[in-house]
DNA sequence: ATGGTAGAAAATCTA
């Protein structure tokens, strides 16, 4: 089975990419980010058309996630628990598999801005949170993936430019510890389970020709629980939606999962 | 240190 995560930018503008890309990559899951839509906008009747259905969290303006699959989704649950917070950005859902259920998690996870600000207090925070929910998720759910928009470069080797961008917002020593305590929980960074082309990256700014420069860095992620690891068969980063007219500033990375033993 | 682009929304805010 496949499992995909791409950061849309607005469903409303990216529709027609995402029915295009499941027409050629039809994949079982696809978790969204950025939807800047309520959930009455969300267009569940043409995504069902398409054959998927939906568990949706979304938010007007801003943020905003759903997780889209051609399977039944059950005990959905929005945002982190026990951690408040006005914006929405993480759903998870338990879906049944050949291997039996698999707990997928969904997050954009926040951006922060610039370190030393007040938006990145708000990242570390949530961080913190997302880390306890997900040792709590782990011990409930041993088939785990967490994916998303991690806002985060794990190491240098993920970034344009590591040296300019040292200590800047999605290299901060903090945030990458961050990023190194959810591994330290048991996950697995898929795409790294594998060898991958010098300069894989998932996102690219609008502005000053990042993609056309491949100025970009990968914060898009799938992170995989111990019990899968045995399972993964690839993950890549999809690089063809990022080139068509008006694209999302994300491209969608993809995992495979075998059948278990 | 500023600006460059995109989206939502209605002047800026977020990324």
């Amino acid at each position: 089975m496949k499992i995909a995560t791409w950061n849309v930018n607005s469903l409303t503008a990216r529709l027609q990419h995402v029915l295009d890309w499941l027409i050629a990559n039809p994949v079982d899951v696809l978790c969204l980010q950025e939807l800047k839509m309520t959930d009455d906008k969300f267009p569940l009747e043409v995504l069902k058309s398409a054959g998927y259905e939906a568990a949706v969290f979304g938010q007007k303006t801003y943020n905003g996630v759903a997780i889209l699959s051609l399977a039944p989704v059950r005990d959905v649950v929005k945002n982190i628990e026990n951690f408040a917070d006005e914006q929405s950005r993480v759903i998870a859902a338990t879906i049944e598999t050949p291997s039996g259920p698999l707990r997928v998690i969904n997050g954009y996870f926040v951006n922060g801005q610039e370190p030393g600000s007040e938006k990145f207090a708000y990242k570390m925070k949530w961080l913190d949170a997302l880390h306890a929910y997900i040792a709590r998720e782990l011990a409930a759910h041993p088939n785990l993936v967490l994916l998303g928009d991690f806002n985060v470069t794990p190491e240098d080797r993920d970034s344009f430019d590591p040296v300019g961008l040292k200590e800047t917002i999605h290299h901060t020593t903090e945030e990458r510890d961050h990023f190194k305590a959810l591994l330290g929980l048991g996950l697995t960074d898929s795409f790294r389970m594998f060898e991958q082309p010098e300069k894989s990256f998932s996102w690219w700014d609008y502005r000053m020709l990042g993609y056309q420069k491949n100025r970009g860095l990968r914060i898009d992620h799938i992170l995989v629980s111990e019990p899968l690891r045995p399972l993964v068969k690839s993950c890549v980063i999809d690089r063809v939606p990022r080139k068509w007219e008006k694209p999302s500033d994300h491209a969608p990375v993809v995992l495979e999962l075998g059948a278990g033993a």
